[in-house]
DNA sequence: CTTGCTGCAAAAGTTTTGCACACGT
DNA sequence: ACGTGTGCAAAACTTTTGCAGCAAG
């Protein structure tokens, strides 16, 4: 039950249209909806931003829930497919994932220096996307936008410390 | 409609002045210019495109020269701190690079069922990078747009097999 | 000479897979 | 019952690192 550990109220109205959408998701493959992978969503749907799947597996083993590695990485690849997370590419250390389901696609604007992640939206990112498949015939699924820079902080730490 | 601009031929031409900037930017980290190192340079003006570590290593030791995996990427780090190539992610696999020095920054599109990688330019992908950086006051370094879609031929492929 | 560089092999870190058993449908 | 799913541990991969000898400045 975990009280006070539902910071994002708003997804907690997903979880119920979100468990069906993915049951009939699963199903219709011929896939089995198991409490394992029920419980994954939830626990996707408790993240409130960009999360790993090493992160998910030690929140869920914090809650009490046992489930493996493997069962992780196997379960949010058909979310992935499903269209309920996607990923993000942010550096090639790890894959990331974020909650994309009915939500404006977002671009990320990473701190090189100290790597923070800040969203963003911008209406000019989708219309990109569709202006670049219509040019080339494609269907468009999806982007990734993603800007390198320094942060304010970061640029004033580094003026202190410069003195090439 | 694009003639040779992106040929080769005209990579032919950026290696003598490549070379003085990489030699220059090592020498001001008080590192040391290697014969490796220019070797390495001179494979990746050759690649035109996207190119991988791996391919990079395997192409060298056919054109003759004894290199190792290891300074591959020690290398390539370099390369990416000079600002020389860039890093390309497209999916978690592995990273990718492509020459970026003196280039405009590229758009990739994607096709999710080919793995086909189509490059594209847009001036609009630059000012959005911008004007995103002006709003955080974020200092402007680099980004990278990624679309995901279904190629022509990739629909057309599945238009013939789907039949639910 | 001093300091960094290279190749090799081993290590590290993330993601995948083989297997035996358990469980949805 | 049948066919998937799960957990575990081992494997697979890419990328990094420790080390001993080598070379650039």
């Amino acid at each position: 039950m975990t009280p006070g550990s539902n910071s994002t109220v708003t997804d907690g109205q997903l979880i119920q249209p979100l468990c069906a959408i993915f049951r009939r998701f699963i199903k219709r493959q011929g896939l089995k909806f198991t409490p394992e992978r029920a419980l994954i969503l939830s626990a996707v749907l408790g993240k409130d931003g960009i999360f790993e799947a090493e992160e998910l597996l030690y929140e869920m083993r914090q809650a009490g829930h046992r489930v493996s590695k493997a069962t992780i990485y196997r379960t949010l690849k058909h979310l992935v497919d499903a269209r309920i997370i996607s990923e993000v590419l942010i550096d090639a250390d790890r894959t990331r994932y974020q909650l994309s389901f009915g939500r404006t696609p977002k671009g990320h604007l990473v701190c090189v220096e100290s790597g923070k992640i800040v969203e963003f939206e911008d209406p000019a990112l989708t219309e990109l996307r569709d202006a670049i498949c219509q040019k080339y015939g494609y269907e468009p699924l999806s982007f990734q936008f993603t800007v390198y820079g320094r942060s304010p902080q970061a640029r004033q730490a580094e003026s202190i410390i410069d003195d090439r």
